[in-house]
DNA sequence: GTCTATATACGGATAGAC
DNA sequence: GTCTATCCGTATATAGAC
């Protein structure tokens, strides 16, 4: 691949959101990408939705798959910073952490709902790389949630002794209704503020499960 | 779209497995749709991982569409089938039954673990209708099942009234895992062979959980 | 039914004017 | 920075020989 492309325009000290045609080419790859994925997404649909013009997408990002690895970059790092102060708090208990956990995803996927399937379904694309490039995801095994369900385990307050399990179910719980929801909404009859109004049900019951969960005998 | 392509050739007899042309497109088709989805695979893909030329696959299937069709409906038509048999068998209690689901679903994705996620990324595509052509989902909800399930809710034996929770969190449970595969194995330092292993635990653990969560107290 | 060769369309990317 | 026009590789699909 050739390199001798312009430089890339150095970043505007005060930009309006969104107005600059960088920012509305970005903003329109986001929307476009998690929408359809990597593979089903034309360059001309994200000039479509940005508005702009299709020589301008390569002229600032030079090509699809650099336009895909910043915004893919951007949607796991924002995923990941947002659970990693939670995760590491030291200050909070296990249980308020499953609390938080749970309300924060639930509330950041009511928002951006594509983003769970999005993710999932790149990561089995091997020539993205995407897994090996992420911050070593094993660290969230040293968290200090990890930590305090460890020791939960130790002085017999929850029965599964395997985190991963824990995080299975956690996760599980929280995010799964996201992927499923096409299906969902079908097999339910629901409308998309019906779905969104079982989600918020969902932020306070899933603490109170899986706390159930925890105490299960075997 | 024209419709002047011969026509289908006859079915044999007696085929053996995976011996016909026609059979080695369709299994080569199964495995490739799956593993990259439809934008991502080309009909070169298929024609090399079933060794046959590619001219051949538009003989008999006519495009790469039609062959797209009918592998997603026999993935989903089976998929269905095979819990439909457990969800309405007057026979087998509640618990029974979540047993049955957890184990079959279980032992399925173990042998084909790309299906859940195959399925829930392609149901996004609104060209593909595949929504559509499905047989009405939301007899689901007017299954056996899920009338046992209100039954327990109205004797007191479960506290969540809502089935679509119920259904949720058991999918949750039992799916999510091997969607989110490629991070938790990353995540968790795991081989392909612990990562079964874990979800043969799956199959007696879930039916635990599932009843400890359904005495919830809220 | 199966092959080779090719038509045709589409999508990513660039050249070059403004 | 933004536009039009276009190049060029790739992918689907078909024609036609065997």
């Amino acid at each position: 691949m050739r390199n001798t492309h312009a430089a890339m325009p150095v970043k505007k000290t005060a930009p309006s959101i969104d107005t600059t045609t960088e920012e509305k080419i970005k903003a329109a790859a986001h929307a476009v990408f998690r929408r359809k994925g990597f593979a089903a997404t034309r360059t001309r649909d994200i000039a479509d939705e940005a508005k702009i013009n299709l020589a301008l997408l390569n002229y600032y990002f030079r090509s699809k798959q650099k336009l895909f690895e910043l915004i893919m970059f951007e949607t796991v790092t924002g995923f990941i910073n947002n659970m990693q102060t939670v995760f590491n708090d030291a200050s909070t208990s296990l249980e308020r952490k499953i609390q938080l956990v749970a309300e924060r995803y639930i509330d950041l996927f009511i928002a951006d709902p594509e983003i769970p399937l999005f993710i999932m379904s790149e990561l089995r694309n091997p020539d993205l790389e995407i897994l090996q490039k992420l911050p070593a995801l094993h660290v969230i095994l040293k968290s200090t949630f990890i930590l305090q369900y460890k020791n939960a385990v130790v002085s017999g307050k929850i029965t599964e002794p395997n985190p991963l399990h824990f995080l299975m179910n956690l996760m599980g719980l929280t995010i799964f209704p996201f992927i499923g929801s096409p299906m969902l909404k079908k097999l339910g009859k629901l409308t998309n503020r019906e779905f969104d109004a079982l989600m918020q049900e969902r932020k306070k019951l899933i603490p109170v499960w899986i706390k159930a969960m925890s105490r299960a005998k075997y």
